[in-house]
DNA sequence: CGGAATCCCACGGGATACTG
DNA sequence: CAGTATCCCGTGGGATTCCG
């Protein structure tokens, strides 16, 4: 009995996957951006000043940087504060909601750090056997 | 005291932000696709077929479905078994590693779901306020 | 120092048609 | 049924220049 019970498809109501109903969709989208996580993660350790983050990222222009930032602002998991000092200094911070998004972000990034040789291993065997 | 012991830099040796090299970029870039994350919480529920997802997610193309599987295979988050049937049938289920991807990112999904709206209310406040 | 404005291109992804 | 093959376009993001 091989092919039995295979495919009886899903009871879903299409609400779980609504382009723009999709929680999950919406933040994978902002997540999912090549610097998101990235500045995110430098600012686990503390508030950080715009050229600070720069210097850490060295392959990221100030247009990435800034708007990236006013992204993250904008969904309120990053906050802003300007000093205004002879040079004007800005410091951006995780706000609340910013310290919780990555704590729940903590497994995958785990998963990456201990799982991606495997991952690498995978892609070279599947890559030499067309 | 205002403005004292901000921005003393951070001591990363540029080796976790490092393009290639850092399997947190390389794993989000593959989740940050658009239909990744989508397709992986269907096959959540057990083994489907190749048309069986595609009704699962209406929006989506063949083409997609078909790209977006075959990374996934090649990651070893998918595994790809052919039926020879009259009409040939394919089935897609997650691997062991798939599974364990998942799992970690059940935190991610979860903060999405219970936290999105926070998000939303963020943005139109921000937007609100040019 | 911390941006905003502009220009430009690669590529992720949609639509359509054909196939074993 | 489960794809492959083309064509095509929007936009994410890089490089550069200018500004308070």
């Amino acid at each position: 009995m091989p092919d039995t019970a295979i495919d009886p498809d899903f009871g879903f109501t299409s609400d779980e996957l609504d382009p723009e109903k999709c929680p999950v969709r919406q933040v994978l989208a902002q997540v999912g951006g090549k610097w998101t996580v990235l500045i995110l993660e430098l600012l686990q350790h503390g508030p950080r000043r715009f050229n600070a983050l720069g210097r850490a990222i060295p392959d990221i222009s100030k247009r990435m940087l800034t708007q990236t930032l006013r992204d993250l602002e904008r969904d309120g998991l990053v906050s802003r504060e300007v000093f205004p000092t002879k040079p004007p200094s800005v410091q951006y911070a995780l706000t609340p909601l910013g310290v919780d998004l990555m704590k729940a972000m903590g497994g995958l990034l785990d998963w990456a750090w201990t799982n991606f040789d495997k991952v690498k291993t995978a892609r070279d065997v599947y890559d030499a056997t067309p």
